[in-house]
DNA sequence: CATGAATGAGGTTTCATTCAT
DNA sequence: AATGAATGAAACCTCATTCAT
C-alpha cells in the first residue's frame, strides 16, 4: 500500500487547503470579528504559527479564503436548454443553495461588507460578481426575447434585482425559498 | 437650578447620546470587526476609561447602538391615503434612505450578521424587524384587497420579498434606487 | 505625613523615568540585541504592557534612553580658569567618569552603532555629539593661544583626537586611565 | 577525482566560507541586533534550514564569523624596515583600512560589545587582540629604543592609545584619517 | 464624571531549531 | 546536503476593563 502514514497529518498542498477551509469555517461561525489564527490553526490540528508556513500573513489567508467562498458560489454548472429554462434552473439553484448551505451565503455577506474597506478583496469579490451579473443579463435579455419576461422589465435592472433579492433573502435562509420562488413568479411570465 | 455647570462640556444624558451616535459612526466606518472603546470616546472627546461611566461594558454600548439604529430605520410617519399610496410611499421611503444615508442600512446589515451570534442583539433586531414585517404585511393585504397587488401574490411572502430586497439592495446602494423601482412596478398593479 | 502610600508605587511621571532607567540598565547589560519590553517592565515592577501608557512604541522609549543617556554624558559643570586648566579638567573628568561609571560609555557606544541604522537616533545623538565638539575646539583654540598646545596640532582635529580616543578607550575601561592621562600628556605642553 | 559535481552549487567547504561571509554582510548591516538565520540563508542562495547542517547552532555561527573577521583585520603583511618605518607603515595601513573599508571596522566594535556577554567571543577576540598589542608594544619598544618615540611615552601605554584611538576613530570613518595622522604626529619623533 | 495608570488576556508575527523526506 | 513543514518560545502591541484620585 502507498498509503500516507498514519499518525501524520498528510503535508503538503492539502494543508493550505485544509487551512482555508478551517478559516471559512471559522469566518461562517463567527465572522472577520472573531477569526483568529489560533482557531484557524486548531480547525486542521496544527500549531498557528505553522499557519505562516503557508501564508506569511492573515491577509494574504484571507484573500485565499475570498478567493475559495466565490470560487465555491459561482461554480454552476450551467444547464442546456431556452434561456427562460435556463433562467429558472438558475434561480432554482440558487433557492436551494441558501436553503442547503446558509452558512455559505453568510460568508459571502460578511465579505461584502469587508470588502467596503479592503480594496484588496473588493477587487477580487467584484470581479466574481460582474461574472454572476453579465451571466444574468444575458440569461434575462434571452427570456425577454423569448416574451418571458415580465413586459416593461429592462434585463439589467431584473439582473440586479436578483443579485438585491437573493443576497436579501440569505440573511435570513429559513424564508429565502419562498421569496426567490416569489421573485421568480413575478420576474417570468408563466 | 438645575442648570449645567459653565465651562464644561454638558455631560449628562446628552453625553451618552452622543457616545451612542459616535459608536454608531464607527460602526458605519468600520464595521465591528473595527469597534474600538477608544475610537468611541476620541469621537465624543472623552477618554476611553470614562465610557464605563455611562456603559458598563462594550455590550451595553452595543446595544444601545443597536436600539438607536434600528428606531432611525423604522422612523417614518406613516402617510394618510390609502393602501396602494401608503405602499408606495413606503417603498419610496425606503428607496430615498438608502441612496441618502447608505451607512444606515450598513450598520444594518452589520447588525444582521452580528445578530446570529448574539441572542441580545437578535431579540432587539428581531423585534424591529417583526413591526416592519407586519406593517409591510398589512399594506399588502390592503392592497391586495383592493385590487392592486400582482395576481398570485400572498402577503406574507411579499413583505419577505420586499425586505430581502431592500436589505440586499442597501449592500450596493449605487443601484438600489432601480432595485426597488423595479420591485415597486412588479408588486404593485399600474 | 503627606508621604506617598507605601505599597503602591508612586505613580506619576517618575514613572516615566524610571522606566527610562530600567531600560537604560537593560541596554548597559545586554544590548540593543537584548532589549526586551518585558525586562525594562519588570525593572519597575509593573506588567510590561503597561510601558505602553508611557511609551506608545519601543521606538519612544529607545528614543527617550538615547536623550536620557547623552544627558548623562555631557552635563559636566564646566570649571573656570584658564583654558588649559578647563581643557585639563575636562580630560581629567571624562577619564573617571569611565573609570566610575563604565556602563555609561558602553551605553553610548552603542548608541553609536545603533544610530548608524536609526536616523531617528543619529539625529539626537549627532546633535549632542556637536555640542561636545565644539565645546572641544574652543578648549583647544585656547590653549593653542595660550601656546599650550602641542605644536602643530590643529584644534579641530585635536579634538577629534580626543572624542575617538576616548570612545575607543572606553570599550576597554580598565585601561582607559592610563590612555586618557598619555592623550592628555601628549596633547598640552607642561 | 575531487571535481565538484556539475550542475549544482559547490557544497562542502566553500559553501561554510560562503555563509561565513553572508553573516559577515549581514552583521556589517544590520549589527547583531538583526543577525538573522534566514538573511544568511538567503545571502547565499540556500533554505535557512540548510544552515544547520554547516553550523548546527547559530552561536557556532557567530563563532566562525568573529574568527573570519579578527582574521581579516590582523592579517597584515608587516614590512621590512627598521622599528620607525615599521610603526609608520603600521599606522598608515590601519588609516587606511577603515577609510578603504569601515564596514570591517564596524563589525569589529560590534563584535567588542557583543564580547562583553559572551565568554566564548571574548577569549577568541582577546586572544587576537593580544596579538595585535604585543606586536604594538614590540614596535613602540623598537622606536623608543631608537630615540623616535616622544618623550616620556611607555611603549605599553602607548600601545593602549593606539589601540583606544583607532578603535574610537573607526566609529567616524570619515574622520578617521586626519585623526590617525595627528596621533602618528604626536607619538613619533620628527 | 472624568482621568491616568495599570492590568492581563489575547492578537499577529518572528525566529531558531528539529525532523522526515 | 538540501528542503519544506512544523514547532514553541518569545517578541511587540492592542484592548476592554478596573481602580484610585
Amino acid at each position: 500500500m502507498t498509503a500516507t502514514r498514519r499518525g501524520r497529518p498528510p503535508a503538503g498542498p492539502e494543508r493550505r487547503n485544509a487551512l482555508v477551509q478551517a478559516a471559512y469555517r471559522c469566518l461562517a461561525e463567527g465572522g472577520f470579528e472573531r477569526l483568529r489564527m489560533r482557531d484557524v490553526a486548531a480547525g486542521v490540528g496544527i500549531d498557528h504559527s505553522s499557519i505562516h508556513h503557508h501564508f506569511p500573513t492573515k491577509q494574504d489567508l484571507v484573500v485565499a479564503v475570498v478567493d475559495y467562498t466565490t470560487r465555491q458560489f459561482w461554480s454552476t454548472t450551467p444547464p442546456d436548454g431556452g434561456p427562460v429554462e435556463r433562467l429558472r434552473h438558475h434561480l432554482a439553484t440558487l433557492r436551494q443553495k441558501i436553503v442547503d448551505e446558509p452558512e455559505l451565503h453568510i460568508v459571502l455577506r460578511e465579505l461584502d461588507l469587508r470588502a467596503r474597506r479592503d480594496p484588496e478583496l473588493l477587487e477580487i469579490i467584484a470581479g466574481r460578481e460582474e461574472g454572476w451579473r453579465s451571466s444574468l443579463r444575458t440569461l434575462l435579455t434571452g427570456a425577454a426575447a423569448a416574451g418571458a419576461l415580465a413586459p416593461g422589465v429592462d434585463p439589467a435592472t431584473g439582473a440586479e434585482l436578483v443579485i438585491a433579492t437573493v443576497k436579501g433573502a440569505s440573511l435570513a435562509s429559513s424564508r429565502a425559498g419562498d421569496v426567490i420562488e416569489l421573485l421568480d413568479q413575478l420576474l417570468i411570465r408563466a
